[in-house]
DNA sequence: CACTCCCGCCAATTA
DNA sequence: TAATTGGCGGGAGTG
């Protein structure tokens, strides 16, 4: 009832947003006669404007009943009218209309109020962007109509548009079945390609021919670079529409809906004046180009328009000819779409449940990573950030391919980031798992990394996001880029706060982070780049390194935080995680930049991260230089890294344990010291799972340079090092996983022997369901995706080492393209390489963990694994060890 | 005046 | 045949 008052007054009220309909409804005053009848069916005629009578209304509206009132609403409309106009005598009404009336008009809606477009933003908001996949949502036509105060014709023009899109799919009369964004990006790239084929050589031929020329200069012609894979595509390929009759359908909005978002997909400017749309949509509907057609078309263009700038996906703009300026939107939303989507969906099956759409674009995924070893990917979940920032380039800088090419890496990453995400998120389910976030970093570039890893089967595998930290990942959204900005605000989606939009919604690019999700089948490895400053900051020595991390992470993290906020997070952030119920989220973190890794000096980067979207991938570091500074025996530097360890496992078991961080800095310091000799070994930090991570379990290089490990303030633990968390399903379609981050100086190591032996390890552990391993390395990276282990002398090859094919492939489609991601390819590649060294991960921990791995020798492999460290053997075997643990007991 | 685009008639489709 | 869909274009707000 109160609702219902509320909205009865909201009439009144000049504000009010609701239901124009039901105004009108109540419009039974002579003078709205020809609008809308509406009364009552109950009683047609009773008293109107009592108080009680309004409620009804509303009442009757909001009820599913709304249709008979419908119905009947149009019964009567004759009736009203004539009624009315005949009767004017109601008196009652009359009195009471005017002032109601008076009110009414006053207050009546603006135009603005009913707009397509912000009946469209209810209508959107009512819904969750990534709803789960369990849940189907049903739309009844009525019954959004008459909540939302509009006639259904309305409805039926957003429907559509979303129809064409896929949001939503028409199941029964009168019956709509809302999807979500989940294959938004898929339906997208499908329309991408399909524009190419159809408009692309039309575009840039318009374009020309018509001097149709932007302000910002000509498009360049787009190359069609793929257009092959494709057949052409029939409108209706989009499956929902399928192969309805042509008839009416053809000219249906839903078509043009499509038709227009291909034009923006295959405009490089991403800008489409609304006339040469119409042209162009008018030409292939074959009509004759007359001017009325033009109108009729131009005025559906805006109500497609209205639609999509509701979703996001474009938002208008002017552009200036030389005839002056005229009206045009411009594509915000996601640009680059994951590779083919096929190949993706090669993907293991191993682990997901989930429905298999969109999951094999989370694989692809895997790129960017950051120094040394990249291996995962990334997926942004910057919201539209990055995407922003693409955008803005793009128009303003059409030229410069590279940059442009990067910001399209980027925003495919964040868009299948965000697709990931969500894919997980369904998979995972509501329950917690979904996402976790990450941040980090302290200056720069810090990344975050939520990311979950959804294991088939295992809810708690999942890591979740820290509620209220910085992801409010709601459920719902993430949109990645969908929002748009004005938008975004306003509908609720918490989403963003990490990605940093900023209040205006406007991206920020924050640069960084991207988050990685992983999806579950896939492994990933995550490698924080060191920062410099950190880097600088926290060389200590060895001996202090336990100190320091002490201190840095107490320092940290509110530099950290701060620092967020500069960039704009809103996020509510502030505290990571640590707190975080560990239990069940695990945060990741991730350091921040990437390129840190390999440079502790550079630390004049200033933090632009932002600037970049792509920086977590730019933080690729030069193969070679990192690989120098591996190599390097320097001393300090290795005493930094463990010391970074240590933080590491402090934040760590923070999080997730809350065990004792103290007792880790005097193991690290001691493992410290065992790599100190040696050149450098990967080191490894595993983690315990903690209840709720009881599903992977991770392993951090000790080698990472130590800033990264620091600590954001509030633990979040962002771990700069890479570090590499493996689902147990992952395991299993990889015997082994390893990154053999020690080129060079391991390389004595017999090949057979240790292949074998690491082979042995993994497989062990692999059969463990628990527990998943991840090797990281420190690796090397070698520039590209060669195969060529140029940097591993060593690689014998080890049968045993391969990664699944839809990994290497994923990896290579990715990063490829991306400059930016340059090394993660490579990563990989040695992945797959049989790297010599598995992994030799010291492991340092803490005390508790000690106990798992406890150590040295102690394992039981007698496998030994022969590098050439003994501690390798034993970090190899601590694993494993591990592994068995853990899966027979969780702990 | 040019843009926008709401409104709702009414025909094509469906049930 | 009735109801549902949705094309279409007049013409009203806006700037």
């Amino acid at each position: 009832e109160n609702i219902f008052d509320r909205s009865r007054m909201a009439p009144k009220t000049p504000i009010k947003n609701e239901p124009i309909d039901l105004s009108k409804q109540k419009g039974c005053t002579p003078e709205r006669n020809p609008i809308t009848p509406v009364k009552i069916t109950d009683r047609p005629q009773p008293d109107p404007w009592t108080p009680t009578a309004n409620l009804k209304m509303l009442v009757s509206a909001a009820s599913p009943d709304m249709r008979d009132r419908e119905k009947k609403k149009e019964l009567f409309r004759p009736i009203e009218n004539s009624e009315q106009s005949e009767t004017p005598d109601s008196l009652q009404y009359d009195i009471v209309d005017d002032s109601t009336v008076d009110e009414f008009e006053k207050q009546r809606p603006s135009r603005k109020q009913k707009s397509l477009g912000l009946l469209c933003q209810k209508f959107l908001a009512r819904y969750p962007n990534y709803p789960l996949s369990t849940e189907k949502t049903t739309i009844s036509l009525d019954e959004v109509a008459s909540i939302l105060g509009v006639e259904r014709r309305r409805i039926y023009d957003i429907v559509n548009v979303l129809e064409s899109l896929h949001l939503v799919s028409r199941v029964a009369k009168n019956q709509y079945c809302w999807h979500g964004r989940h294959n938004l990006s898929q339906t997208l790239k499908t329309l991408q390609e399909a524009g190419e084929l159809q408009y692309g050589e039309l575009m840039t031929f318009q374009h020309k021919e018509q001097d149709l020329e932007y302000k910002f200069g000509e498009q360049k012609k787009e190359t069609l670079p793929e257009s092959q894979d494709r057949p052409l595509l029939d409108f209706s390929e989009p499956d929902c529409t399928s192969a309805s009759a042509n008839s009416r359908k053809d000219k249906s909005l839903r078509i043009m809906s499509q038709k227009f978002v291909m034009l923006f997909l295959v405009s490089k400017t991403k800008i489409v004046t609304l006339d040469i749309a119409a042209k162009i949509l008018i030409e292939e509907t074959q009509d004759t180009v007359d001017h009325s057609k033009f109108k009729t078309k131009v005025r559906r263009l805006y109500d497609i328009a209205n639609v999509l700038t509701s979703l996001g996906l474009i938002k208008k703009v002017h552009v200036t000819e030389e005839r002056g300026r005229k009206p045009a939107f411009k594509w915000i939303g996601p640009v680059e779409f994951p590779g083919k989507s096929d190949e993706l969906r090669g993907h293991s099956p191993t682990s997901d449940p989930l429905p298999g759409t969109q999951r094999g674009a989370c694989a692809q995924y895997q790129t960017c990573a950051t120094g040394k070893q990249r291996f995962t990917r990334h997926a942004s979940f910057n919201s539209a950030q990055p995407c922003e920032a693409a955008r803005r380039k793009v128009s303003s800088e059409p030229n410069s391919p590279h940059q442009e090419r990067q910001d399209e890496y980027c925003s495919k990453m964040i868009n299948l980031a965000a697709v990931c995400r969500q894919k997980i998120e369904e998979d995972t389910g509501n329950k917690a798992c979904d996402t976790e976030t990450i941040l980090n970093s302290a200056k720069n570039s810090s990344i975050t990394l939520p990311f979950s890893l959804p294991v088939p089967g295992d809810s708690d595998f999942c890591v979740n996001p820290l509620p209220q930290a910085v992801f409010p990942v709601v459920q719902a959204d993430v949109p990645s880029l969908s929002l748009p900005i004005g938008i975004s605000s306003q509908t609720s989606h918490p989403s963003t706060p990490a990605a940093c939009k900023t209040e205006n919604g406007k991206p920020t690019l924050v640069p960084n982070q991207p988050f990685l999700c992983f999806p579950s089948s896939s492994l990933f490895m995550l490698c924080g780049g060191l920062q410099e400053n950190n880097l600088s900051e926290t060389l200590p020595t060895p001996g202090e390194v336990g100190n320091r991390s002490a201190e840095a992470q107490a320092a940290i993290p509110p530099a950290v935080c701060q620092k967020r906020s500069s960039h704009k997070c809103t996020s509510p952030s502030a505290p990571v995680d640590d707190e975080e119920p560990a239990a069940k989220k695990q945060t990741l973190e991730q350091s921040e930049l990437p390129l840190s890794l390999v440079v502790p000096k550079k630390p004049s980067e200033s933090p632009k991260a932002e600037s970049s979207p792509g920086s977590g991938c730019s933080s690729a570091v030069h193969p070679e230089t990192y690989r120098l500074n591996l190599t390097s025996p320097a001393a300090p530097e290795d005493a930094d890294k463990e010391s970074t360890k240590p933080l590491d496992c402090q934040e760590q078991e923070k999080r997730s344990q809350n065990k004792d961080p103290d007792e880790l800095p005097p193991g690290n310091e001691h493992i410290s010291k065992e790599n100190a000799n040696q050149p450098f070994q990967p080191q490894y930090l595993y983690v315990q799972p903690t209840a709720g991570l009881s599903s992977f379990n991770f392993l951090f290089s000790a080698n990472q340079a130590p800033g990264a490990i620091s600590l954001a303030a509030n633990q979040l633990p962002s771990l700069s090092v890479p570090c590499v968390m493996v689902p147990s399903a992952a395991l299993a379609s990889f015997p082994l996983i390893c990154s053999p981050s020690f080129t060079s100086p391991l390389s004595p190591v017999p090949d057979s022997s240790f292949s074998a032996a690491a082979s042995t390890n993994f497989s062990v552990s692999s059969l463990a369901s628990t527990t998943p391993v991840f090797v990281s390395t420190t690796a090397v990276v070698t520039p590209k995706v060669s195969p060529a282990p140029s940097v591993d002398p060593q690689q014998p090859a080890h049968p045993a080492l391969h990664l699944s094919p839809v990994l290497t492939r994923s990896c290579s489609a990715v990063k490829l393209d991306s400059p930016l991601c340059v090394g993660h390819p490579v990563t990989l590649l040695k992945l797959q390489q049989p790297s010599s060294a598995p992994l030799t991960p010291k492991s340092i921990r803490p005390a508790h963990h000690e106990a798992f791995f406890k150590t040295p020798g102690s394992l039981g492999d007698p496998v030994a694994w022969k590098k050439n460290d003994g501690s390798q053997t034993r970090n190899a075997s601590s694993v494993q060890r591990r592994l068995q643990i853990s899966s027979t007991s969780p702990d």
